[in-house]
Parts: C-alpha cells; sequence; structure tokens
DNA sequence: GCAGACTGGTTTGTATTGCAAACTGGTTTG
DNA sequence: CAAACCAGTTTGCAATACAAACCAGTCTGC
C-alpha cells in the first residue's frame, strides 16, 4: 500500500539503531561472529559495540559466549531465534516503507 | 552493492526518527499540512508532534507559519529546499538498505 | 456575564539513549 | 619487572522521546 511507510512507527526500536542493524545483519548473515570481527565491519567503537551487544543480549535477541582461545579472550556473537525473527520483522517493515516511499517521485 | 544496508550508519538520524520520518514523508508529499492534521495522520500526541516539528523546523528542515484562521490560530508546516534534499537522501539509503536486505534470503 | 469546557498548541519532567573516554584484568614485549 | 598491548566493560554526559501538565484564548450553558 501506499502508506505502509506508517509501519515503520511500529518497528523494533531496538533493531532501528543503525549500528544494530548493522550488528545484526551481519550476524544474520553470519550465524555466528566475534567481538573484533564486528568491531571491524562495523568501525564502531569498541565501547559502543560492547554496550549495543549487551542491549541486543538483554532483548534475548543475542547470545554472547565467552570462551578462551589459548590465552586469549574470545567473545563470539549469535543470533537467537526471537533475534532471528525480530529481525525478519525490521526487514520486512523496512521493504514496505522504501517501496512506498519509492513511489511519491 | 550487498552491503548497502551499512550505508544507514551514516542516515541522517533526524528523519531516522520514526515519528519524524511519518511527518517529513507527509510533508514531502502534501507541501504544507497544519498541525492538526498532522496529529490525526500520525496518530502522535500533541506534545510529542509539537517537540518533533520544532527540532526540524531547527534543522531547518521544516518552516512554521502560524496565522490566525478568523479566531482560530493555525499552523501551517510545509519542507523547506534542505528538508527535501534531506529526506531524499533518507529515502535513497533507505531504498538501498532494504533492498540489500531483501538478499539475504 | 461569567464558570466551566473546549481548542490548539507549548513547556516541563523523567526515564532512556548513544557515545567515547576512562578503566579493568590479563598478556606480551623490551 | 615496567611499559605497552589486548579484549573488552563501565562510567559520565549530553541528547533524546515521550506524555503529563500547562497556557492563552474561545465557545457554551445558565
Amino acid at each position: 500500500m501506499a502508506d505502509d511507510y506508517r509501519g515503520m512507527l511500529d518497528a523494533d526500536r531496538l533493531i532501528h539503531e543503525p549500528a544494530r542493524l548493522v550488528i545484526t545483519t551481519i550476524l544474520y548473515t553470519v550465524e555466528s561472529a566475534d567481538f573484533l570481527y564486528l568491531l571491524r565491519e562495523t568501525g564502531l567503537t569498541k565501547g559502543n559495540l560492547s554496550s549495543h551487544l549487551s542491549k541486543l543480549e538483554e532483548a534475548g535477541y543475542v547470545v554472547i559466549e565467552k570462551r578462551f582461545e589459548g590465552k586469549t579472550p574470545r567473545t563470539l556473537c549469535r543470533l537467537t531465534e526471537a533475534g532471528r525473527a525480530a529481525f525478519e520483522d525490521y526487514r520486512q517493515r523496512l521493504k514496505r516503507a522504501a517501496e512506498s516511499l519509492s513511489g511519491l517521485g
């Protein structure tokens, strides 16, 4: 419909935040990524990435597994089912909104 | 490109906010709308709509003209050229991001 | 003609956010 | 063994989003 852009009003704010959109998108495609990989890929600062991940974890969208690889710590992140579902819902809304906006000329 | 969703990292936060996205989208299509029309169309509360409009005005994206229509005040809003440009940039990013996300399966 | 409801908004208060700088616990290097 | 480094977390702060409270003026009932 022509006013599907209104669907953005109900979009999940947790995913809507650009930094987290990028994070979840990466996690959606990759299935598992570590902190440093996300750091490079997103270009965020460490503190920023850390707190966004915590927020996604609290929401149950991401699980964070910490382990040691030899002597160095490694933080693995992956999307939960809830996270995938939330991402897919967001993506759908985004798609509809984009199509709707493209129809404006 | 496949990772155009990263473009959202540089998206204009002023427009990215869902309430303001809806406001600017309406103003983009309508060229001039009054407060009460926007109120109905967006479903926002008055206070909320008022402060979003102020923010858009401060940014130079919207001009707000107050006049009296008989005895009742009327607040007219329209997008400036800068506002249209910002909206168009955002829309472009959104479109690319949506296409990019759609390619994820 | 005036008390109270209504109109069309704005301001205020609060809780949440996004961000980077400062910090932490541990490891490697000189 | 001190300094630098690594992989993150916590802290501090400025900016936000939101709705409730407010405000100036108008209409309505009595």
